[in-house]
DNA sequence: GCTATATGACTCTTGGGTAAGTTACCAGTC
DNA sequence: GACTGGTAACTTACCCAAGAGTCATATAGC
């Protein structure tokens, strides 16, 4: 009845190529920029594949599902802008000078992967194990960075109630949540722009700033 | 061969009821906490209709599809949001003192609503005419607040670089955000209780807010 | 020829949307 | 006060498109 398998013609099948580890990258590139405009439910897969330019088949065996792909581009997301956090919490520079540093950092790592921050904050991501525990295992790292700086800050400003320091650490998150998307609505900026823009906006804010350093 | 439709029973069809306002009220109720929740495409009419204890097919005999229900979710969500930001913006303070009352307005307003704030900001919400008038409309309105009362605040600072005040704008909505996010985590937490702590933020940060009230 | 790389064409589930019918209430009528 | 038609409120059972995931097959290089 139905048209056998075999009889469909094949044209342009196999062209072999690429290494595999070079495919992942590119795979994650794309996969980054969709998950991270479209959201984990709006994003599908085939779109995905087609952007990179390969076949859906190819995008399942490397990373085996939609979870395990979206949880790839996590783990790279979060390794990344983890790491450079950590580094600047090393300097031992505190207080709003830290803050400062910190997205200094932010800046430069993030300057051609903008969209990147998205990533860690999707709402619509699944609830599974497997996507959970590695953005928990990301987001507590450097929420628990944060917390620490801003602790840091609060006490020199005389604040130690646990939950004002709660809050403000959300609101500081925010406020890098905040300065990332308008980065992605402003191309034109460069990195160096946002360094001298936030700079300036602090300090037309905030007690002497330097004054702590 | 199939079974034909009419010799199907209908156990506990049509218990008459609710009048029609009263059930709009009932489903937008429950579909603004689903949306907020999950985002627009990680939410299923399906799951509304049964949180509502409806039927799915009456929920779009009221809102005719998934996207008219989210539009008037927005709707009244941006209605209340948008007026009594406006409220404030009348009442003729400025500089931090306009965005402290602001927020003590929306933590009145929001009490026990607090995720409507996340209605505005859903990023999977699709792209069509209708959702946009209607998510345009409201967004347009309270950003320009946010701009005039973020321009007055940064003017006294000596800042009036045009991109400077957009993106401090930017990062204005996002503290909003941010303290929403914290607040429905925290639900122990009252109005009043969020007021004060934010007070506390602010002077233990800011320079003298006082001065420029 | 064997293996890694790759694909077209499929299946199956999920979920938006609809058709057709059921029940309850409210006139008006005799 | 019981009959009757109209209509608003509601449901079950279905359709169908989109998208996650799979299978059998084809080519490239060693």
């Amino acid at each position: 009845m139905t048209r056998s398998r075999e009889d469909a013609p094949r044209p342009n099948a196999g062209t072999k190529g690429v290494p595999r580890a070079q495919r992942e990258e590119q795979i994650l590139d794309v996969a980054s920029l969709a998950f991270a405009a479209d959201g984990f439910a709006g994003t599908g897969v085939a779109d995905v594949a087609r952007a990179a330019g390969i076949s859906k088949p190819l995008v399942y065996s490397y990373f085996g599902s939609k979870e395990g792909l979206f949880a790839a581009c996590l783990d790279r997301a979060g390794t990344l802008l983890g790491d450079e956090i950590e580094r600047i919490a090393r300097e031992d520079v505190v207080g709003i000078e830290r803050g400062l540093r910190t997205l200094e950092g932010m800046f430069a790592v993030l300057e051609d992967r903008r969209h990147v921050w998205r990533l860690l904050h999707d709402r619509t991501a699944p609830g599974t194990a497997e996507v959970d525990s590695v953005v928990g295992a990301h987001t507590d790292r450097i929420d628990k960075l944060a917390h620490e700086g801003v602790s840091e800050l609060l006490a020199l400003a005389g604040v130690d109630d646990e939950l004002d320091v709660s809050a403000m650490t959300a609101t500081w998150l925010g406020i890098v949540d905040s300065l990332m998307d308008w980065w992605v609505d402003h191309p034109e900026q460069t990195a160096s722009d946002m360094v001298d823009r936030v700079g300036r906006l602090v300090g037309a804010l905030f007690v002497d700033v330097r004054d702590h350093a």
